[in-house]
DNA sequence: CGTTCCAACTCAT
DNA sequence: CTAGTTGGAACG
């Protein structure tokens, strides 16, 4: 539930961005949301207790997407309820219950289409689901965690002691929570907005400046949260100027028994403590310590016993086994895994009716057979991958030795306790394994990023980033610095997106500088990059000298660029920039266009994530031996997951964007034309360049579809998981922001183009065109014109 | 008019 | 019913 109303109200200070900007970083993501979410496209299965790991696959497919844009998945499952929540949760499991019995009513009816919704209402995410998922994250060696109560502390605290570097959830609770950085509204295509708790301070729609941790909990509270409803007629608006006023609880409340309109109810005052001790002791497993912990830990005089509402405690054994996911988080008991894996059934031990069904499941096949080994936990891999800074270096072997330690000192005592806990369960795998397992699992879960944010923050003195110092800095350091101002950093802030309209590239300097033709946009690009500066808005506005203000005008000019690449080449990408006017617009043809290039969008995204199978799958279904692309039937449904990739390519093909642009050009009235080839490029023989442009783009077209020779993008296929994983892609490492990049994934500039100066640069020759690669940033273009124009305006 | 509250929708396939 | 969002009714 979160808190009504909290995210509208921090509108203002929601970044657009995209998951490329983490890269290099881990994020902890809330799994039950992606599980839930991955249920509605199987309610029915699952309702009928008919085998179904569409949820997992669902949720597979999102890691897949994060590792793709070089994001490290941390994931992080609810376990069990906390006892303040039972009474809604009987309530839910109620309602759950008649879902299901209307569902299956209306299903024995054929009334098939009513009686899904009614079996969407009726899933309930269970142990034994995330259980499924937990199982395939193993196999890829990716961080993961069963919080003991609410994963939105475990996620917090994950935050808060530099295993993660943001969260990536849909639930405002984290902020109460105290996380730095909440991502939420993630895409299919890997676009998302970005909450940082540094930029409250410029939140436009209410004061929060000046508000602490403190303050801003008690507002949320009191406005109405999980662990405790609000007085009738208290929202978040009058919460906070109650806040604003008062300060504390006390004479909030106080305050507010004077005021007739509201009326407090009895006992308000102790179960507000009660819920605000939730939010700030919630208990969380800790990694580092291998046992459970408060978030924040109790203070003097403060005794666990009084707090039965943050749920009990229990033993590092069973407390690292519930977040392994070897136990239930609410019965402790063994969760039974597939027949595949274990080699009896336990049919005492499946306490719901999903898992009843275990037996029956066989994911063995579709599963277990798309992840082939080739294992490489993440923690070996990185330090190869790069030289790290002895700084990093100390860090690693810090980590190396405190997982070497806990293998003979944790892990070993921890299994007889548990097996003596469970003596008539069954073994699922033998004690030495699960024991190596779980040494295994403790080791991931307590990996620190390895990732450096641009300055402040010291990850190698201290696991433990004091969260005091950074919470009332000045409002004129919300924004993290630039790390150099030559340097394209991935992690682009709004803020420093101004620049990117000159430059779009993740090239060294050396590589862009080599690049480039015009050494004007260099000068142009370092000169104007410190003159950015954040302001309250938390949005670009404010440049201090009339340079800037000159480039702004120049920027509301600059013809939008779009960056159109398709994957080709797993090595290096080049990048083809096209550039279509703003204004002078003959809108039809610069729409078609728009069309067209987020069909190339969504094909390459949707190709990306695919498991590698998937893709050589669907690649040889394009890539028959005579070089002409036969589009995969319209039926084959049940090959599993062919026909979703190959229907794409067939409706884009179909669809024929590249054609109708053509077409479309061909049959507008020659002024119109003429505005046309303009918008394309400013200056001498448009018509060539318009030629060559849409060239470009069937050439990127047409060697996705398979029209080309193949190899590179079979290439490509097969590397998708590797090369986003390798440190040539990531700085998994805890690269250094300014570390020259050999061999990274080269987004070439083709092009740069201020106004006036320079022309469309577009691919000069056959090769060069062939190489076109990766399309993205149709939307962050558009946002980039609109924030230029929205500064232009401003600032006048 | 601002605010709170509620019901319907989104998500996915 | 995971949570959020939106639109609209019902207040003061």
């Amino acid at each position: 539930m979160g808190i009504n109303g909290l995210l509208t109200v921090l509108k203002s200070i929601q970044k657009h961005t995209h998951l490329r900007q983490f890269a290099g970083q881990t994020i902890g993501v809330d799994a039950y949301g992606w599980l839930h979410r991955g249920t509605v496209g199987c309610a029915m299965e699952l309702a009928l207790d008919k085998p179904c790991t569409k949820y997992v696959e669902y949720a597979m497919h999102r890691v897949r997407m994060l590792i793709y844009f070089g994001v490290t998945p941390y994931l992080v499952f609810d376990g069990d309820n906390l006892p303040s929540k039972t009474a809604t949760e009987v309530g839910r499991a109620k309602r759950r219950e008649e879902s299901k019995k209307r569902g299956l009513e209306l299903y024995k009816a054929s009334k098939i289409s009513q009686a899904y919704p009614e079996f969407q209402k009726s899933i309930d995410v269970t142990p034994y689901m995330a259980r499924q998922l937990i199982e395939e994250l193993k196999k890829l060696d990716i961080q993961y965690v069963v919080s003991p109560y609410e994963a939105d502390a475990q996620l917090a605290y994950l935050e808060k002691k530099g295993i993660i570097n943001g969260i990536l959830s849909e639930d405002s609770d984290l902020l109460v929570y105290g996380a730095k950085r909440l991502i939420t509204k993630l895409d299919q295509h890997g676009d998302c907005i970005e909450i940082s708790r540094s930029d409250f301070a410029s939140c436009r729609d209410m004061t929060l400046a000046g508000f602490t941790d403190a303050d801003f909990r008690l507002m949320a509270v009191l406005s109405g949260c999980d662990y405790l409803a609000s007085i009738n007629k208290i929202g978040l608006k009058t919460a906070h100027t109650y806040v604003r006023k008062y300060k504390c609880v006390e004479k909030i409340v106080h305050m507010l028994q004077f005021e007739q309109k509201f009326v407090v109810p009895n006992g308000y005052l102790e179960r507000f403590y009660e819920a605000e001790r939730t939010f700030l002791h919630h208990r969380v497993f800790c990694p580092l310590e291998k046992k459970l912990v408060f978030f924040t830990e109790l203070e003097d005089g403060m005794k666990e016993e009084d707090m039965p509402y943050l749920g009990k405690d229990v033993s590092p054994a069973i407390a690292i086994g519930v977040a392994c996911g070897d136990l239930d988080p609410m019965t402790k008991k063994q969760i039974a895994v597939n027949v595949a894996i274990s080699s009896r059934s336990m049919p005492d031990l499946h306490r719901r009716r999903t898992v009843a069904s275990a037996n029956d499941l066989k994911p063995s096949k579709s599963i277990d057979n798309f992840f082939k080994p080739k294992r490489q936990p993440l923690a070996e891999l990185d330090p190869n991958s790069l030289t790290p800074s002895p700084s990093q270096q100390r860090l690693l072997n810090m980590n190396r030795n405190a997982s070497w330690e806990a293998r003979p000192i944790s892990s070993a005592p921890q299994l007889g306790r548990t097996a003596s806990i469970m003596p008539g369960a069954s073994q699922v795998r033998t004690g030495q394994s699960q024991s190596r397992e779980r040494s295994s699992f403790l080791e991931r879960a307590a990996t620190l990023s390895t990732f450096q944010p641009p300055k402040r923050i010291r990850l190698c003195s201290d696991v433990d980033v004091s969260p005091s110092s950074k919470d009332d800095r000045s409002p004129f350091f919300v924004m993290k610095p630039e790390p150099s101002p030559s340097i394209r950093k991935r992690g682009k802030t709004k803020k420093a997106r101004l620049s990117d309209i000159e430059v779009f590239s993740d090239d060294s300097v050396a590589d862009i500088f080599q690049d480039m033709q015009d050494p004007e946009i260099g000068s142009v690009d370092t000169s104007t990059k410190p003159a950015v500066l954040p302001d309250t808005t938390g949005r670009s506005t404010s440049r201090a000298s009339s340079p800037s203000a000159t480039l702004v005008t120049e920027v509301c000019d600059t013809p939008i660029r779009q960056k159109i690449q398709i994957p080709q080449s797993g090595i290096s990408q080049s990048t083809t920039a096209i550039s279509v006017s703003a204004d002078d617009d003959p809108g039809e043809f610069r729409d078609l266009f728009e069309v067209h290039v987020e069909h190339l969008n969504n094909l390459r995204n949707t190709f990306s994530y695919q498991r590698p199978e998937k893709q050589a799958a669907a690649l040889k279904a394009l890539s028959p031996a005579n070089g002409t692309p036969q589009l995969p039937k319209e039926t084959a449904p049940n090959q599993d997951g062919v026909p979703r990739l190959s229907q794409v390519v067939r409706r884009h093909a179909q669809s024929q964007h590249s054609a109708s642009l053509h077409k479309t050009f061909g049959t507008l009235p020659s002024h119109q034309q003429t505005a046309a080839l303009k918008s394309l490029g400013p200056s001498q023989s448009s018509a060539e360049k318009v030629k060559l442009g849409l060239a470009a783009l069937d050439s990127a077209t047409h060697s996705f579809m398979g029209q080309r020779p193949m190899t590179p993008l079979q290439q490509l296929g097969k590397r998708v998981l590797d090369t986003s994983r390798s440190s040539d892609c990531i700085s998994h490492g805890g690269s250094r922001s300014d570390r020259p990049r050999t061999g990274s994934r080269v987004n070439q500039v083709l092009k740069v183009n201020v106004q006036g100066s320079e022309d469309l640069l577009v691919p000069k020759s056959e090769d060069e065109r062939s190489e076109v690669s990766e399309i993205e940033d149709v939307e962050p273009v558009r946002r980039h014109v609109d924030l230029a124009r929205f500064v232009f305006t401003t600032s006048a």
